[in-house]
DNA sequence: GTTCTCACA
DNA sequence: TGTGAGGA
């Protein structure tokens, strides 16, 4: 079996995601609603997650902690897909992908970085 | 006991 | 995003 079945094998309940992620039920299923993951479904209508989800939901967690909002997130993973093989792997944006997008923000939310500015040094780097 | 969808004092 | 209804 090789690595990349392992990781996208849906074999996760909801229940145990939400502990893993930290979020709520009800968030869980926004992002999936957004196109941020998609999960596979049990013949009982249930979310059924691969360990690949759990990663994208921490990920995008950590997004929104830095103010970025849901749209955002979704324009980074239409561009990055995930449907690759074994060997590709680490995704690092790069300071320019991450600016740019941070901008983008600014357009569209209201109040963008409440949250960014009280951790302002996480972020000063983007505007040197 | 869990999860699902839908809707909103 | 939370929460409650109503069903599976």
């Amino acid at each position: 079996m090789t690595n990349r079945v392992r990781r996208t094998m849906p074999i996760l309940p909801i229940s145990i995601v939400m502990q893993l992620t930290d979020l709520t039920a009800r968030q869980i299923r926004y992002y999936e609603e957004q196109k941020l993951i998609s999960p596979a479904r049990t013949n009982g209508n249930k979310r059924m997650f691969s360990l690949n989800d759990v990663d994208a939901l921490i990920e995008i967690k950590d997004y929104l902690e830095q103010g970025l909002n849901v749209a955002g997130i979704r324009k980074l993973h239409e561009t990055k897909e995930t449907p690759r093989n074994d060997q590709a792997e680490p995704k690092t944006l790069s300071d320019a992908e991450l600016r740019s997008l941070l901008r983008e923000e600014m357009k569209h939310q209201a109040r963008p970085f409440d949250k960014a500015f009280q951790r302002q040094g996480d972020l000063s780097r983007f505007f040197k």
